[in-house]
RNA sequence: GGAUGGAUUCCCGAGUGGCCAAAGGGGGCAGACUGUAAAUCUGUUAGCAGCGCUUUCGAAGGUUCGAAUCCUUCUCCAUCCA
């Protein structure tokens, strides 16, 4: 159940009632594509730093260590002791991802396995049978995600695929969920709206999903090449067409600028590797920019990450720490710049919400992303 | 005291007459990364702002149109024999 608490123009303040606790929106999931944040994160440090979301991934838990595995050992919630909603991706994206590894048919995808070469078929009820046995919160429909630069026939015939792929998914997810074996009995299905670049697709789509019965929609295939402003266009195009009572997650997406343009048209969740791969390459972020912590000028810098920061990171170790470490290639090195990473992040939403429910989203917007251009 | 093998750009190390400011690796410096095949990838690393020019391959001389590469002497290092 979807209720939104607070508008502030179209950036909208709600909650999402799930089998394992109310999600506050806006949201930003904490990606762990393999069941785990990469950077040696646990998920008794995601409580720390205040994550509210975890997201996995379907096809990776598939190839390993199995869905099978995960299933007879109570699923992902138990297998990770991750007691919060967990959202699954379906190998959507790896369909887009791992390009020249895969064939797509109307069935389905083909793809070798890029752990040991296997062949893997996965189609929608694939995808829903090997979420199911995840047992996630949230399930992501079985779309392909096309190139931002592919040509228009292609993508018109891309998406109409991608349609039927998700009434199959529904059909699918419905069934399963009337399984005795079944974990998650309650496991929740979002919907993918695709369109590459082409507004009168995406909202042609957006219209058609709408009418099929989703507990969220995503916006898939943005932020994979198209420009900023191209990116904000097609949420534009889309999001006044999806269903007002339910959330809106734009997948992978994004910057803290990329974030707050989103809120502002009306999206809900987001997900991105950012916060985590960058914070492994060194890379944090502050309310006065990112800062690149392999720079030679941090060596002798005794500061912390962020002034007055209360992430784990910054409450203990200097920036000249974290250098020493990153350089050293120890672990420390980035699990510390991740650790501080998403606690900005989920900071930065906790702050927008509040922001919604004072109407001061705008004053907010701007005075963040001021502050962060210094750098 | 004698014999042999070495000394190369920040480090290791290739190069045995011109295509060499010198391979490759490391280190350094910087950059990229948006539903994670990412602890990855890219650029750069003698000086000058440049076609280019100037200084570099232990040191000093020499041979040659041309030398990191050949010759002479010296210095230092390693191993072996006394």
């Amino acid at each position: 159940m979807f209720k939104i608490i607070e508008k502030d123009g179209s950036a909208k303040r709600g909650s999402f009632e799930t089998v394992h606790g109310t999600i506050q929106t806006p949201v930003f999931m904490n990606v762990g594509t393999a069941a785990a944040i990469k950077g040696a994160v646990s998920t008794v440090d995601l409580k720390e730093i205040g994550t509210l979301v975890e997201l996995s991934n379907t096809y990776h838990l598939h190839v390993r260590p199995g869905d099978e595995v995960i299933y007879k050992l109570g699923g992902l919630h138990k297998f990770m002791n991750w007691d919060r909603p967990i959202l699954t991706d379906s190998g959507g994206f790896q369909v887009f991802s791992l390009a020249g590894l895969r064939k797509i048919k109307e069935e389905g995808v083909t793809f070798q396995s890029h752990v040991n070469g296997q062949r893997i078929f996965m189609g929608p009820e694939e995808s829903m049978q090997i979420q199911s046995n995840l047992a996630s919160t949230i399930a992501m429909a079985f779309d392909e995600c096309p190139p931002s630069v592919a040509e228009r026939s292609y993508v018109e015939d891309s998406v109409a695929r991608t349609t039927r792929w998700l009434s199959r998914c529904r059909t699918e997810m419905d069934r399963l969920n009337q399984q005795e074996r079944t974990i998650n009995k309650n496991q929740m299905l979002f919907a993918i709206n695709q369109g590459a670049i082409f507004p009168d697709i995406r909202k042609e789509h957006a219209k058609i999903i709408s009418d099929m019965k989703f507990d969220g929609y995503a916006i898939g295939g943005l932020a994979v090449g198209e420009s900023h402003a191209e990116m904000y266009s097609m949420i534009e195009a889309t999001v006044p067409f999806l269903p007002k009572d339910r959330p809106v997650y734009l997948m992978g997406v994004g910057t803290p600028e990329n974030i707050l343009e989103a809120v502002e048209r009306g999206v809900d969740f987001f997900d991105c590797v950012y916060p985590t791969r960058n914070g492994r390459h060194g890379h944090v972020y502050t309310n006065q920019g990112k800062l690149n912590l392999f720079n030679a000028q941090y060596e002798t810098d005794d500061r912390p990450i962020e002034e007055g920061c209360q992430c784990p990171a910054c409450k203990n170790y200097s920036r000249a720490y974290i250098r020493h470490l990153l350089k050293a290639k120890e672990m420390l090195g980035m699990r510390l710049p991740v650790l501080h990473n998403l606690y900005f992040y989920n900071k930065m939403m906790e702050e927008i919400r509040e922001a919604i429910e004072n109407h001061t989203f705008y004053e907010y917007k701007k005075k963040k992303l001021e502050g962060m251009k210094q750098k």
